[in-house]
RNA sequence: GCCUUGGUGGCGGAAUUGGUAUACGCGCUAGUCUUAGGAACUAGUUCCCGCAAGGGAUUGAGAGUUCGAGUCUCUCCCAAGGCACCA
């Protein structure tokens, strides 16, 4: 017998497999029940395949092989998520085109994810740099647009002073550039939404982005990370009267229960009502009637605060120390409740984007407005009573108490009184606030889907016609940052005529955000040759949606609100027949270096797979990854530990030499096996693949005790590991004689009969300690148990005279004596 | 601060969901084989006391429920990830 020798059995198989993509593709006209089962597609960045891509594939792979054995017709497709800014900014180092950089690493990636057995079925691949994908792209922002769910206004972008360029959001994280370090400021430029926010709640029969999660198998966390981000806050808000006018200031608040606690209220700097007085105050000719017999006694000192706010970036007002802010004297706002006249201060700690901008200040009851309260020493007015704990001031709900009639009243109750009383008398509702705002999509960068609108100057912004798509990006352009899209400066791009009057007219520059292009890339394999359309209806529904979805936490807001959000637009125009696009969804956790920190270019100690596979085999590392430990788990790389899934793969290939084809009818392992089969399909139905690995390796280690191998027992062994280990299990299954691939076979079953055990080990316990075992049937009887154990020495020596209180009897399990 | 997930041998991790804690693998120890090293195989390996038989302790800490708790309840500590002046 040969050594066991992966690198020649891999490549044969691997090769078998690309001459016969039948065994792998998805069959749309079969009527088997289908599986969509999905990988995130990588960005095919120039470092190749990295272990944490190599760890959700191989999780993907075992699943879908595991249900074409059991008949199923699976979908398992990948592609290339290829704009992005990566391959743009290296083209502006390199000056190598984009376009080049990312077909070379989609070679690279391709490769190697061929050179680990991946069952994928390419027939289906998709680009989303190809223009033959992102037509479609552009055809959903069109279809978004007229729909009014794409709308342009202006908006703070981040903007990089020294790169001069806008930055994504993800680029300019803790107030940085990226690339250069240098602090980004935020600039007003017009930009292109998708009113994300018209879908937080249902909408019509579409399930909302919040009520959706409630269907769908995700991990808790993703969906709490999801629930965070969208922030949804129940409170009321309400009108206060600016003292001695009739202009009012409107407030929000989640505490309306603490409302006879407020003894001031603030504004955002940014709020209309400071610029308002601060105009009177300059331009007295222009006095406003409701506001005339204001006087603002300080308006030099706000206007100065007002200034200095604007200045400073989002950074600096997140990381002030302390609260600072400017009453703004000779004004007061008037307490609806108690008609307590208040004074309003201006002060940065409110934020203008959020409620209204304007808030009532409880410092006894909020940690924020006790702090500014206690700086500029301001009254602090307790209006509920309950348990402080260690803390300076309760923040809790608990018992109203100074609050007039609605004193006594639970904080709960007293919330919709308040606002019950606000309603009737007509200043004031409940309102529902969220921090999800609509989503950013244009980027002023070369590499991405362009904008399909156009500027003409009679008509105005007119969207490309459905017949001119794509539109195509230009080769041609100059990857120098300007501060607008490279695009700006093709003119063979810009320069259009006007679809509606055929004049003069200019092209939209910006692209669209790469996430754009994977909120729906999923729809795009179950027809991803469609030239007429984005898929159509009729494959979309016998594939979608994705039965199940696997990718890293890292995109649990972004990309998977952004990819549901699509979906349920498309669901509500009716393009769709569902309205979650991930029905159950689990994310590979992180693989940490060997010295249990991040691997990092920068430290050295990635690992690449290509040596490991080069090293041990494809097949060992995939199962090296997948015996780690939880699909789920963070957990460290030990180059060690491959090294016992290697043995384990060559016992299984040395056992070759010793099969016999006679029965021989082993009772005990007969009932290990079957047992084993039960396990391993559960524990790949349930994703715990680390555990199913270990089952193989028992069933493995006993078979080796065996002098002889029964060809039956082996042949079984060789198909639970096959969806594992793809190439030994082919290898050795044709060693067998067999002529057709592993993967034709059917999952072996278990029969329930030969799981039961005849005799178990019963574990005595007294009073709770394990003190005996004993073997016994399986089926023994209560009084038969208690007979056998009260008989045994040990447990008389242990009793000693002294009475049995009771006598617990688990069947097949245990029996325990207490006294 | 808030949300989420966790905390089990020297290490990665198991535990039929309330019933033998430490499966499987790494490492380590001893042995067989080998000129040697390695590989392979066999046996052992949670910790403490003991030559052994045996006994005791043990799932981040503490309490509770129970005949019985890694698992359920409460309080606290620690770690990772996310959000963060969102009123």
């Amino acid at each position: 017998m040969e050594k066991y020798n992966p690198e020649i059995i891999e490549r044969k198989w691997q090769k078998y497999w690309a001459k016969n993509p039948d065994n792998f593709s998805a069959k749309d006209e079969s009527g088997q029940e289908k599986a969509f089962i999905l990988d995130m597609f990588p960005y095919p960045s120039g470092t190749g395949l990295h272990v944490g891509h190599v760890e959700s594939y191989t999780a993907t792979d075992i699943y879908s092989r595991y249900l074409r054995m059991n008949g199923k017709n699976v979908l398992h497709p990948q592609g290339f998520d290829a704009f992005g800014l990566p391959a743009e900014n290296y083209a502006i180092k390199t000056g190598i085109h984009p376009k080049e950089t990312i077909s070379n690493a989609v070679e690279v990636f391709k490769r190697q994810i061929n050179s680990l057995g991946f069952s994928y079925d390419w027939s289906r691949e998709v680009n989303s740099s190809d223009p033959k994908y992102y037509k479609w792209t552009q055809w959903l922002f069109l279809l978004f647009y007229k729909n009014g769910l794409a709308y342009k206004k202006k908006a703070k972008v981040n903007w990089c002073p020294k790169c001069q360029t806008v930055l994504a959001n993800e680029q300019a994280e803790n107030g940085k550039c990226e690339r250069c370090e240098s602090e980004v400021i935020q600039k007003d430029l017009e930009q292109w939404f998708f009113k994300i926010t018209d879908f937080v709640e249902d909408k019509g029969k579409t399930s909302g982005l919040l009520s959706g999660l409630e269907k769908i198998d995700w991990p808790n966390s993703t969906k709490s990370l999801q629930k965070n981000w969208i922030g949804k806050s129940v409170g009321a808000q309400f009108k206060m009267q600016i003292e001695n006018t009739d202009k009012f200031i409107e407030v929000y608040t989640t505490r309306i229960d603490t409302v006879f606690g407020m003894t001031y209220a603030v504004v955002a700097p940014e709020h209309e009502i400071v610029a308002s007085l601060l105009k009177v105050e300059s331009r007295k000719s222009k006095v406003k009637r409701e506001i005339q017999n204001l006087k603002i006694e300080n308006s030099d000192e706000i206007g100065k605060y007002v200034e200095a706010s604007k200045k400073k970036t989002d950074l600096d007002r997140m990381e002030a120390k302390e609260k600072t802010g400017v009453e703004i004297k000779g004004i007061k706002v008037i307490n609806p409740f108690n008609g307590e006249a208040l004074s309003l201060f201006v002060a940065d700690y409110v934020l203008s984007q959020y409620g209204t901008g304007a808030v009532m200040a409880v410092p006894a009851h909020d940690e924020r407005d006790f702090e500014f309260a206690k700086k500029y020493n301001l009254e602090i007015k307790e209006v509920i009573s309950g348990d402080k704990k260690d803390k300076e001031i309760l923040t809790d709900d608990g018992i109203l108490i100074n609050s007039t009639e609605y004193n006594n009243l639970e904080s709960g109750e007293a919330r919709e009184k308040l606002t019950a009383w606000l309603e009737e008398k007509k200043i004031g509702q409940r309102k529902i606030n969220y921090k999800l705002r609509d989503w950013l999509v244009s980027r002023q960068r070369y590499w991405g889907a362009p904008i399909p609108i156009i500027y003409c100057e009679k008509c105005g912004e007119v969207p490309v016609p459905e017949k001119d798509l794509p539109v195509e990006l230009p080769d041609d352009v100059d990857f120098k940052p300007t501060g607008e899209s490279p695009l700006k400066y093709s003119k063979k791009f810009q320069e259009v005529k006007c679809p509606k009057c055929g004049g003069e007219a200019k092209r939209e520059s910006d692209t669209m955000d790469t996430f754009v292009c994977s909120s729906w890339y999923y729809l795009r394999y179950a027809d991803s040759k469609n030239e007429k359309e984005f898929a159509s209806k009729e494959k979309l529904e016998k594939w979608l949606p994705v039965d199940l979805y696997v990718g890293g936490a890292e995109h649990s807001v972004l990309h998977l609100l952004y990819a549901r959000f699509f979906t349920k637009v498309l669901h509500n125009l009716g393009y769709l027949n569902f309205d979650e696009p991930f029905l159950k969804l689990r994310h590979q956790g992180t693989i940490l270096a060997e010295d249990g920190t991040k691997m990092s270019k920068s430290k050295g100690n990635v690992v690449n797979p290509d040596d490991v596979v080069k090293e041990f085999g494809a097949d060992a590392l995939r199962i090296f990854e997948m015996f780690m430990g939880p699909l789920e788990d963070m957990k460290p790389w030990q180059t060690k530990g491959i090294v016992g899934v290697y043995r384990f793969l060559e016992k299984t290939w040395k056992m070759q030499t010793r099969i016999n084809d006679q029965e021989t009818g082993d009772s005990k392992l007969n009932n290990l096996i079957h047992k084993t089969i039960k396990k391993v399909g559960k524990d790949i139905e349930e994703m715990r693949f680390n555990t199913a690995i270990s089952a193989l390796m028992i069933l493995a280690n006993e078979m080796e005790k065996q002098e002889k191998i029964q060809i039956t027992n082996y042949q079984l062994l060789i198909t639970l590991l096959s969806p594992f280990a793809p190439h030994l299990a082919e290898e050795l299954w044709e060693k067998l004689g067999h002529s057709e691939s592993i993967f034709k076979e059917e999952w072996p079953t278990y029969d329930p009969e030969m799981i039961k055990d005849e005799e178990i080990e019963l574990i005595i316990q007294i009073n709770g300690k394990v003190r005996d075992k004993i073997i016994v049937s399986a089926d023994i009887s209560e009084d038969e148990a208690k007979t056998i154990v009260l008989e045994r020495e040990k447990v008389k020596s242990y009793i000693l005279g002294r009475e049995i209180r009771k006598i617990i009897f688990v069947k097949g399990r245990l029996i325990n004596i207490v006294f």
